[in-house]
DNA sequence: AGGCATTGATTGTTGAACAACAAGGGGATT
DNA sequence: AATCCCCTTGTTGTTCAACAATCAATGCCT
């Protein structure tokens, strides 16, 4: 496996990507090329190139001759994602080889969401859940798969950033996924994958009412 | 629905696109910027927006301080391919609803495709079987998941470049098409589902072994 | 012949420049 | 006073030129 250096691009663009779903820039943000350039230390040609990155990636929106804008997440943008999510998590877990090395992950996954649970971090459970999801994904050996996942990813937990309580947008989530875990590990993957359906149900729900509820 | 114009890195991205799939840039061969640049008209750092895009769609391979390449498609390509497609395939035509708007893509894909055939145009017939295919994933009626599809599809496409015989690639499965077609008409999506399970199964096969004679 | 420094070429990144475009303000007209 | 048009102003889109960093190959020395 060669080592690639990150690149500036890509190093600025993981700062970015931080700020954005951290909340530090808002959604529907305008982003200065030149002010941002100077903020963040790099040249207005390589902070372009970022912008491509991240608006690839849905985090960002691009409007011509007008700039760049941090993406705000909408209702269709939820819905759309958790039927990404149902057609991908679920036949990927119910398809799965219950010895595969990706359960080590979604293991380590629920154990660093429990400990998170202790010190009250929901932030940190959120990250960890959705970890446990990407190692779902990973079940597929499919390595576009898994990259288009975690841009899924990466718009959701911006989406999430927009609501509050994020103890009610994932304290509920840890145990269920330690069930699906369980499941798995005991060959029985319809029924784990049963349950990942309605868990995505449930949790699609449950975000869609908190976003109603700003309007 | 605001209307965009192309942008000239798009523009480009468009014709560097072609010259890929359709053969005229060999996989493996060393794109160079200045070069290029000059070749297409566009400045160096426009080119490199492009670069970006298409190393994003899997079309170009990006090796740090050493330049892009056009993306030489491998075996595990061809198999990881093939995942994500009876991934995402099946479970869209299982739960497709056969009155969606989409039966009307796929119906006239197929049309497209048997026109083709008439002409013995083998590469039009490859465009069609794929737009078939696109239309598959629009029953999902999910924006990201036909975004990502359509990098698949390029990539195929990329390495189906590499193959002789179109023929033999594409011919035999327009009529599975039409039969998939007739069967998601008719209700009986299950069906549908099955035989396009054992389509992809069959063409990973011919397309692996064609790919096996090359070495 | 083999290892090593030098050289040449290419990429990575920056800064400045100019045209194209969008938004807002001011003035003239009705 | 309200409306429309033009113009100013700031921003993006694109190009050019330059330099540092890195890689590949050449040729030299042992």
């Amino acid at each position: 496996m060669v080592i690639e250096p990150p690149g500036l691009a890509e190093e600025t663009a993981s700062r970015l990507r931080n700020d954005i779903i951290g909340g530090s820039l808002p959604p529907g943000h305008r982003l200065s090329e030149t002010r941002l350039a100077a903020d963040l230390g790099v040249s207005r040609n390589t902070l372009r190139e970022v912008f491509r990155l991240l608006t690839r990636e849905g985090l960002l929106r691009h409007e011509p001759n007008r700039g760049v804008f941090v993406a705000v997440p909408s209702m269709a943008t939820i819905v759309d994602i958790y039927r990404v999510r149902r057609l991908i998590e679920v036949p990927a877990l119910a398809h799965a080889w219950p010895r595969h090395e990706a359960v080590t992950r979604m293991q380590a996954a629920v154990s660093k969401a429990r400990a998170a649970r202790e010190e009250q971090d929901w932030r940190s459970v959120g990250s960890a859940n959705m970890e446990f999801h990407a190692a779902i994904v990973a079940l597929t050996d499919s390595t576009r798969l898994q990259g288009f996942f975690a841009q899924v990813i990466a718009e959701l937990r911006l989406a999430f950033g927009l609501l509050d309580s994020p103890e009610r947008l994932h304290e509920p989530y840890i145990d269920r996924n330690g069930e699906i875990l369980d499941l798995l590990a005991a060959g029985q993957q319809a029924r784990a994958a049963e349950v990942l359906a309605a868990y995505l149900d449930n949790s699609e729900r449950v975000v869609l009412e908190a976003f109603a509820r700003l309007g």
